[in-house]
DNA sequence: AAAAACATAGGGAACGTTCCCAAATTACTC
DNA sequence: GAGTAATTTGGGAACGTTCCCTATGTTTTT
């Protein structure tokens, strides 16, 4: 149909106005023009079927109002559910949200970086699998961090308590009587990372009077694959039996599969072992046994995530801020009641 | 760091050559260059650590490099498998793949729309809940559409074999002694693409000389919500265990929630009721029973759809191409093998 | 060794906006 | 109703590229 590309001089043209009062109109700069050149231009923008440029305006301003969120994993729904919040609170202020999925790939999320440095994006939020803060605060663009990060300073970050977190899972497990817990979370991510829930564990585990077992520690990705994986290290260890009576999963896509490969096996989770996941998504309620689970509030963590972002991209300068949420135990089916130990309420 | 931003001017100054020759080396145009003044623009461009500004290269070219994907639920594995062999086909020809998730909103659906007509992108892959084709053709923007659509006239489309999956479905119902049989589709979409479902199962009942039931055709959104909302509807049928002995779910997010759905009221799948889902998602092969389902070729799809859309974003004028990929029944355990009926092989 | 072909380089005009500044019009004040 | 203030308008210069065209060198050809 409307093959000759029309600019905004040919909208002028028609208008009988210089480019110059159409560009206020098109523009939200919100210059003054009278309410009978308004009326003109916009009559004709509507019948030439006129649409701004953005690459040109974009070239001006240096605006995209595109927001890029990276997450590892679309498929997961605790990224997929902070999505939808982030667009609820930014599309109302005119921004496009824009997901990219790493699919945990180090490669394709420097793909992401790279996009992001050639200035095609206002803001950026993401959880990196690497963490390279340095990298992103030297992208040029107002970048917000999805998940807690020991080393994240100067940045904007929000998350769950990480630490309050494990402690509310292995609470519970010591609580219904466990004594021998062992822990899977990934070695993506820095050390640092990895050590916030490690050290919470460690912790409690010392403050209980437990020993720590380095054979109860497994480390792999967090999804499908990869609770298979770690269900077959669980069954392949020596002695596992005596050794470990629950299982405390980076997350519920891990828990879930882990369960389902358990039960493969003949190994029932829930009766003949305790499992306990993070993150609560939907699936968790449906599996059988349904999961027992620590909540992080979605919602809240995208909204603010959306929040800080757009309040960086209206100051730059303002100090970085860090905001944490909770998490909620949602007590299912898939840990055990045991009957109360002797090292119990000792 | 770099605060005065440094454009090709900058890297040309200190290459010692003009702004053209920077232009020549950046730009993919492949103007020849001498190895010498290659070698000292790229040292240049080290140094100064230079990244082009695609506003301006695109604002000339008209290319972004950038495709948008715009699916009806990133959560769902269904979409998010396209999606990955959809980037696996792209990015290695220099395209970033964004993508755009409307949660089935036609408002966000919209909006994607919106952006995609102020030339952002140099190509659109898409599945549109609305079945608004002639839209899509006035976008300005190549694109390609997945999901089959019986008006998709002009168009590439990429998509499974509808009418093939149905009746593979169906037969094997049929084949497990299955005589009243249910369906659930989604009424999104055009009434054309609906009937292609619905007209599959009407004509497979007639074949086999069995009656169509309305009551037994149900209506609901191919997601988790929508699949407890049907396994409520179906239950709340008047008179149903003589009604009804198997339900096709339009996908497999829908079968799993009805089922878990049904044991939550003591009705079991695989025993009581039999039921059959559509795109064997991983976790199909998890649930309890696992899901008898009807495999789609995901990557077959997200490949075909990436090179559907090289193909016409290198010549716009070609011909709209269609690809149907046949689905593959995948038999697990939530179709009962029934005792054949006197009907059976009469 | 002159002519022709070719490879390389630079200058400037686009691309479609926004924004600054000055000019023109209108409204307001006394 | 003249002077001033406020509003509205238009012209041109950016923004950072690419691309066309011309001007040099540098080969190759005969």
């Amino acid at each position: 149909m409307s093959k000759p590309k029309i600019s905004i001089h040919e909208v002028a043209r028609l208008a009988g106005v210089s480019k110059s009062t159409v560009s206020r109109v098109v523009a939200d700069s919100g210059g003054s023009v009278s309410p009978k050149a308004l009326e003109a231009v916009n009559r004709a923008i509507e019948q030439l079927g006129y649409k701004k440029n953005v690459m040109a305006a974009g070239l001006r301003t240096q605006r995209t109002y595109m927001v890029l969120v990276m997450v590892p994993d679309i498929a997961n729904h605790f990224w997929s559910e902070i999505i939808r919040a982030v667009q609820d609170r930014l599309e109302p202020e005119g921004y496009s949200v824009v997901i990219g999925s790493t699919d945990w790939s180090e490669t394709r999320e420097d793909q992401y970086y790279e996009l992001a440095r050639s200035s095609r994006f206002d803001g950026l939020i993401l959880n990196s699998v690497t963490d390279n803060i340095d990298l992103i605060k030297d992208l040029g663009v107002p970048g917000v961090l999805i998940g807690e990060r020991a080393a994240a300073q100067d940045i904007d970050t929000v998350g769950t308590d990480t630490i309050q977190a494990t402690r509310l899972a292995m609470g519970y497990l010591w609580d219904t009587g466990h004594r021998r817990i062992a822990i899977a979370t990934s070695d993506h991510g820095s050390e640092r990372y990895l050590s916030l829930r490690g050290r919470a564990y460690k912790d409690f585990l010392h403050e209980k009077g437990l020993a720590y077992d380095p054979d109860l520690v497994f480390s792999v990705n967090l999804d499908e694959e990869g609770g298979r994986e770690l269900a077959r290290s669980v069954l392949a260890l020596p002695d596992r039996r005596r050794r470990m009576d629950a299982l405390f999963c980076g997350n519920d896509a891990l828990a879930i599969a882990a369960m389902a490969e358990f039960r493969k096996f003949g190994v029932i989770p829930g009766i003949d072992i305790s499992v306990i996941g993070m993150d609560d998504v939907p699936a968790a309620a449906q599996t059988y046994p349904p999961l027992t689970t620590v909540r992080k509030p979605r919602d809240l963590i995208g909204a603010a995530a959306a929040e800080l972002l757009l309040g960086r991209m209206k100051d730059p300068a303002r100090p970085a801020e860090k905001r944490l949420f909770p998490g909620e135990l949602v007590i299912r089916d898939s840990v055990i009641q045991k009957r109360n130990t002797d090292e119990d309420k000792s």
